[in-house]
RNA sequence: GGGCGUUUAGCUCAGUUGGGAGAGCGCUUCCCUUACAAGGAAGAGGUCGGCGGUUCGAGCCCGUCAACGCCCACCA
């Protein structure tokens, strides 16, 4: 075995004996109870970055921890064929050829797209078999698959059939540079300094006229009225009237609306049903007109000057034209927030068009009464608050896009005026047996997406899977997605499958940089894992992101936390290593534990029991970095440090050897075990090592039985490090030999003890008795050391020492005096608490007795 | 405008029924002791954002203020 550990070398081994094991698929564990996780399907076009890792890690613990708990652990993996994202790859590939999608149409475009995902759609596979992803590839799904496919046209039939689906035509958001709809969550908005057009419209019976403000002075062009707040004194009168709309000439009437805020603005607002969705709806409610004067690239297209001119350009030249007619009043700076395309950024038009949409009040009811039975928890809990509000004020989801990568809509037009939506394709009309031509249209990419959890198992089919792993057990996900996905799953699940699609949702935070900053490509400080794990090792980037991963919490990650955590990998390594070259036979795989060990081997094994029962209970509550922060402390404090240092005595004396090799042996074992889910290709190479035969990943969860607590053995270290410090203080080198007289009057000493204290603190233990002048006086429990101070010390720097132990113990007892004197603290507090603190301030009473003593003996 | 979160050691963060302030990294001193110097030992460092309240007792509960961050909203 090298002396040192090198992450990289073994990371390229063991992932495909996993594989080939079968230990990934649920069928490991015949007749286990099902575990099952759907992961969140990364898109095709995707490539791994920081935010997958800390899921993936997070999700592997979940399932390779229950998968050696005995459970038939599944986890599903896929990709999501992500339409707009992946059509836009695509293109602009293309484009570099100089070709458009429409030189080439639809069937060529579409098989272009399929090719680039043969050739390239496996590289994200390739990146999550890096990360050592326990997922079972044998049920590897795509959205686009065959089976996918036809449960999105299932779910479509059915949702029209349920009148739940319906298509209208409506103001949606439209990208102008995507040239489709979008729902109006992938619409982000940002606040940006815009302008506030004051434009006054004058009566047509030339009386004056009214004075409105728009921040997109181009939308004039398309006004079809002007309302005003039926209680607003100033326009009482103007109601009615007719105005005449500047540059168009147009006459306009002036309409009273409870929409309209008197307090803003002018308190007239100008109406443009067609590019804007409240216009939209007051144009509605007066019987107004929609005139649409943009195209779908928005560019204007109403007759006159304008025409030709994209809305930016036109924004500038009705500006100019109105200033010329001198209806232009003011132009103001104005902050307002503008909606953006979430794939490309272009600023979203408000676009009439006729659109699919889903009704989705019926389906969000049962969604949010889910969460509240408590059938789906969130963890944290905080994320419910956020999901319902949103739930609670969906509007209908605009689920047509017009592109060309994704699930066509299942629908079919006769000139006759009939629609058939089926789930076979229609040869003729049914109602008139003419001609049909297929929707143009393709779904929204998340509308398959929300059906993720049951269609990978099967759905429609009555699947075994579907059967044993629906609901699954977890979902792992961004709060980023919540609104897009997950809301849209537990709709979908529930509607369908009559279930929540989940029992938890675990929800994760974001990897932030060092300093907490948000990683982005400008600030350069995003930190790539395919580097880290060719630099570092996947195991050491997994530990890292683990101990910095609180349930919901942000995750700070810098690369000084995955150079420790490869520290550790080292300190592991290395502890293996002393194993191997003590334990000359086979570490039993389960069980195996020395029946009423002694000494440091009970003390090891009552730690390592306790921390194993809190370890369990920490992960079953997703607290992850709680969870590896024990493990970790307990595998480098208190094993290594110190049961390893004790063990080397023990395995020298032939009393104790036997007992001493079950019990490192047992302990290392275990502890390989704990940390396999975490950094399971480190853990696998050294059970190879430790073990010999079978997998680790297919190996049994320990469960270490309880050992009753040996108190004297932290007495014995209690005076190992009391020896340290002396030594410290005064500068004497750990190699020099002293000599430590016992006053022991619990007789806790035993004979073991005179090679520990030789080992750990260089220290000959003899009998003594109290000692004063010219010693100094070590206390732990109730055994007490001295050690002569003769030419050893420098006096002062003793006293010194002693004297802070004195403040401390002063400070102890002050503070417990303080609440004993206090007669409701000893009549209210739990008698426990009361007890506990008597017995405090009696043992700091007593140590300063002794130490005060010594003190003064110490000056004299 | 509404909602949520954060504020604890130099840095990043734990601290879950209110009962002796913690970890990692960094820092100081000493030590190459036969698994590991990518190591070991010892140590310094905090008025737990401010104010007020409840309580025998508050980092933790309540109120309030402040700073920072995030989400939602039909800001013409």
């Amino acid at each position: 075995m090298e002396a040192t550990y090198n992450p990289i070398a073994i990371e390229k081994r063991w992932y495909e004996a996993w594989v080939e094991a079968g230990v990934f698929a649920p069928e490991y564990r015949p007749g286990g109870e099902p575990f099952c996780i759907v992961i969140p399907p990364p898109n095709v076009t995707g490539a791994l970055h920081i935010g997958h890792a800390l899921n993936l890690t997070i999700q592997d613990v979940l399932v390779r921890r229950k998968r050696m708990q005995g459970f038939a652990a599944l986890w599903v993996p896929g990709t999501d064929h992500a339409g707009i994202a992946t059509q836009n790859v695509v293109e602009r590939d293309l484009a570099v050829e100089g070709i458009d999608r429409h030189d080439i149409g639809r069937q060529a475009f579409v098989d272009q797209v399929w090719e680039w995902k043969r050739r390239y759609g496996n590289r994200i596979n390739t990146q999550i078999r890096r990360m050592g992803a326990s997922v079972d590839w044998g049920r590897e799904r795509f959205t686009m698959d065959e089976g996918l496919s036809k449960a999105v046209r299932e779910v479509f039939v059915r949702l029209y059939e349920e009148d739940l689906i319906y298509r209208g035509n409506r103001i949606i958001n439209w990208c102008p540079r995507c040239h489709t709809a979008l729902a109006d969550i992938e619409v982000e908005y940002e606040d940006e300094i815009g302008e506030l057009v004051s434009i006054t419209y004058p009566f047509a019976d030339g009386s004056g006229g009214i004075t409105v403000a728009t921040t997109r002075a181009e939308t004039m062009l398309g006004d079809t009225g002007v309302a005003v707040h039926p209680d607003d004194a100033r326009y009482i009168d103007s109601v009615g009237k007719t105005l005449l709309l500047p540059l168009v000439g147009r006459e306009i009437p002036v309409v009273a609306d409870e929409f309209v805020d008197p307090e803003f603005g002018t308190g007239a607002v100008k109406v443009t049903p067609a590019h804007d969705p409240n216009d939209f709806e007051m144009g509605a409610r007066h019987g107004l007109e929609a005139v649409t004067i943009m195209d779908e690239g928005a560019v204007i297209t109403a007759a006159g000057p304008f025409d030709g001119l994209n809305r930016f350009e036109a924004r500038i030249a009705v500006k100019e034209a109105l200033a010329a007619a001198g209806a232009l009043e003011t132009v103001e700076e104005h902050e307002h927030s503008v909606g953006h395309c979430y794939r490309c950024r272009t600023v979203v038009e408000p676009y009439l068009s006729l659109q699919w949409f889903v009704k989705v009040k019926p389906l969000t009811e049962p969604a949010i009464q889910a969460v509240k039975d408590g059938a789906t928890t969130f963890v944290p809990r905080r994320w419910e608050n956020s999901y319902f509000h949103w739930m609670e004020n969906l509007r209908d989801w605009c689920i047509s896009r017009q592109i060309w990568w994704g699930h066509r809509i299942p629908a079919w037009y006769c000139d006759c005026g009939a629609v058939i939506v089926a789930r076979e394709d229609p040869e003729s009309c049914a109602e008139c047996g003419g001609a049909v031509h297929q929707d143009e249209d393709v779904l929204d990419t998340w509308f398959s997406s929300a059906l993720w959890p049951f269609s990978t198992l099967g759905w429609p089919e009555q699947t075994a899977d579907l059967a044993t792993f629906y609901p699954n057990s977890v979902l792992v996900t961004g709060f980023d997605i919540i609104y897009f996905w997950v809301a849209r799953m537990m709709q979908m699940g529930i509607h369908f499958m009559g279930e929540a699609p989940f029992t938890d949702l675990a929800i994760t935070g974001l990897v932030r940089d060092a300093e907490g900053r948000k990683m982005s490509k400008s600030i350069g400080n995003s930190i790539d894992p395919l580097d880290v794990a060719d630099e570092h090792g996947v195991d050491p980037l997994r530990l890292a992101l683990l101990q910095a991963a609180s349930p919901g919490q942000d995750v700070p990650l810098d690369m000084e936390w995955v150079i420790a955590a490869r520290r550790f990998g080292n300190k592991l390594w290395n502890g293996l290593r002393f194993g191997l070259s003590n334990l000359d036979g086979a570490v039993p795989p389960d069980g195996g534990y020395p029946t009423a060990p002694e000494g440091a081997n009970a003390w090891i094994l009552a730690r390592l029991s306790d921390m194993t029962h809190r370890f369990d209970e920490l992960c079953d509550s997703y607290r992850f970095s709680d969870a590896f922060g024990l493990l970790y402390n307990f595998t480098w404090s208190e094993l290594f440090d110190w049961y390893v240092e004790m063990s080397k005595p023990l395995l020298r004396d032939p009393r104790y050897v036997a007992e001493t090799k079950q019990t490192l042996g047992a302990v290392l074992r275990d502890v390989l075990k704990l940390f396999h889910p975490a950094i399971p290709f480190l853990t696998e190479e050294l059970w190879s090592e430790l073990v010999g035969d079978g997998l680790l990943a297919g190996a049994a969860w320990p469960q270490p039985p309880a050992v009753a607590f040996p108190g004297h053995v932290e007495i014995l270290q209690g005076l190992v490090t009391g020896v340290r410090q002396f030594r410290s203080t005064h500068g004497i080198s750990p190699r020099q030999p002293l000599t430590v007289e016992i006053v022991d009057p619990d007789a806790v000493v035993a004979d073991w003890w005179h090679e520990q204290l030789e080992a750990l603190a260089a220290v000959t233990l003899a009998a003594g008795e109290e000692r004063g002048s010219g010693y100094t006086r070590l206390m732990s429990g109730n055994l007490q050391g001295f050690i002569r101070l003769a030419g050893l010390i420098d006096v002062d720097a003793e006293a010194a020492r002693i004297q802070k132990a004195l403040d401390a113990h002063h400070a102890t007892l002050a503070k417990s005096k303080g609440k004993l004197g206090n007669a409701s603290f000893t009549d209210q507090a739990p008698q426990e608490v009361v007890e506990k603190e008597r017995m405090k301030a009696a043992e700091a009473e007593e140590a300063i007795a002794k130490l005060e003593r010594q003190l003064g003996e110490l000056g004299a």
